[in-house]
DNA sequence: TTTTGAGTTGTTCGA
DNA sequence: GTCGAACAACTCAAA
């Protein structure tokens, strides 16, 4: 039997892989050649977070493995078929992608590949069922998320299969030198990266944050987060993995971690059947509300400037780290839509090129959840005060001192709100850019002149 | 086909 | 300080 093709992509780790496992199956005891192809159109848009994170998680799949994963920088559409080619592989495996470029893209290949009689298996997906799977009786797709939810827990998933194939053998052939990092990667705070680092804390997670994680979720100033966002979107660790060692759990902190995890794959289910709903307003009536160009104002809000400390703690977080609380994440969102009445799609371009989790699916409806366009989407009138959102979820303002030294002085609560202090802006920090009560209302004013529409 | 109940994450105001 | 109601109207899911 010839060697077998693995192209992997958002799947770097080795344990539960089902597309390792069908490579291995075909190649019968011959070998596997493990791929990766850098594709100099999406690492245009990956942003400094991601890109370091994806060159570090290929170096550490490499040395887990033990062997050299071959790496190629070109259009997939060309590399792939020809390392398929000069190794004689009848098959090139994949964990299935169903985002709209990455589905378009495997069908391109697929069709260049048949023209050599090699076949593009899929198997698996970054889902523990597969965008397009659940439907509601009628065989349309859900567009409210609980009933979503029941019918995807009603449909289940295949239990983890437990490491890779025995009797497993890799093969390699000539490919190039990992790519130096960029630059800034050095000034960002990011984690351990790659499978044996996602384990890691996927245990701590069950040790210490699962019990309390119903509360403790909506608390920045705490480790109450999985912290598993990027692990999962480089396919570190699977969804499944996580779903089986939940089942054994009881409590409130098992169950919503669950439903989060339901978040993750109904928005990638959303994207699936609308794939248009990556850049366009989904509810399209949003698309004729009156918006402001984004200016200086943008500017001070991507700077972690806006004078409000909840927002600017958010944002200078996602600097320093390549990642934001997701309490952060909608405060943040409904600043920038609700206070600065600018389109969604600014900030969710921000967060794309910042977070080092950044997904299409989530990220693009969870801003839209925050804009009203979205599926099941905050109603009209939800309008976020940062500051009470701030004195509510960091109650004693360590989490605005950590990210927003200029406020180091202020002890407790009041580090929310400097302005009620004489000695406030004693360090720097800029005062508020806009006033909140003026402009939630402005919100609701604009609002309703699309309404009925 | 029609009907009915429900729908992630909030804020403000007045009693 | 606490608590409940109001904040619209619409779309969706399921019986």
């Amino acid at each position: 039997m010839p060697d077998t093709v693995l192209w992997l992509r958002r799947d770097l780790r080795l344990d539960d892989h089902p597309a390792l496992h069908a490579a291995a199956q075909a190649a019968d005891g011959a070998a596997v050649l493990p791929l990766f192809v850098l594709d100099p159109r999406l690492l245009q848009h990956a942003g400094v977070a991601r890109t370091a994170w994806l060159l570090r998680s290929l170096k550490e799949w490499r040395s887990a493995a033990g062997t050299d994963l071959v790496v190629r920088t070109g259009d997939p559409s060309q590399v792939v078929p020809q390392v398929a080619r000069e190794l004689g592989a009848r098959s090139v495996h994949v964990s299935a992608d169903f985002g709209p470029f990455g589905s378009g893209r495997d069908i391109r290949v697929e069709a260049l590949l048949g023209e050599d009689q090699i076949e593009l298996v899929r198997s698996g997906s970054p889902y523990a069922v597969a965008p397009g799977r659940v439907l509601k009786s009628d065989g349309s797709p859900y567009a409210v998320f609980t009933p979503f939810a029941r019918a995807w827990r009603e449909h289940g998933w295949r239990l983890p299969a437990s490491g890779p194939p025995s009797g497993l053998r890799w093969s390699s052939v000539d490919g190039e030198p990992l790519p130096a990092e960029p630059a800034a990667a050095v000034d960002l705070r990011l984690p351990e990266v790659g499978e044996r680092a996602a384990q890691v804390r996927w245990q701590h997670f069950l040790d210490q944050g699962l019990e309390g994680y119903a509360a403790g979720r909506d608390r920045p100033d705490l480790d109450g987060t999985s912290q598993l966002s990027a692990h999962l979107k480089y396919g570190e660790i699977h969804p499944r993995t996580l779903l089986a060692d939940l089942a054994s759990r009881r409590g409130e902190g098992a169950r919503v971690f669950g439903t989060e995890l339901a978040w993750r794959e109904f928005y990638a289910d959303v994207l699936w059947h609308t794939p248009s709903s990556a850049w366009g307003y989904l509810r399209p009536q949003y698309a004729a509300m009156r918006y402001d160009e984004p200016g200086e104002l943008f500017e001070a809000w991507t700077a972690g400037r806006t004078g409000f400390p909840f927002v600017d703690a958010g944002m200078r977080q996602l600097l320093a780290t390549g990642w934001m609380h997701n309490r952060l994440r909608m405060v943040v969102a409904s600043f920038l839509v609700k206070d600065l009445h600018l389109e969604w799609q600014h900030g969710a371009r921000w967060f794309l090129d910042h977070l080092r989790d950044g997904d299409l699916a989530s990220n693009q409806h969870g801003w839209q959840w925050t804009a009203g366009s979205g599926t099941d989407a905050a109603p009209y009138f939800r309008v976020f005060n940062p500051v009470t959102q701030g004195l509510k979820f960091d109650p004693d303002g360590d989490y605005v001192r950590r990210w927003v030294p200029e406020l180091g002085h202020l002890p407790g609560r009041v580090a929310h709100e400097p302005w009620q202090i004489l000695d406030g802006y004693l360090q720097g920090y800029p005062e508020r850019v806009v006033d909140h009560a003026s402009e939630r209302q402005e919100s609701l004013d604009r609002y309703a002149e699309i309404k009925g529409r």
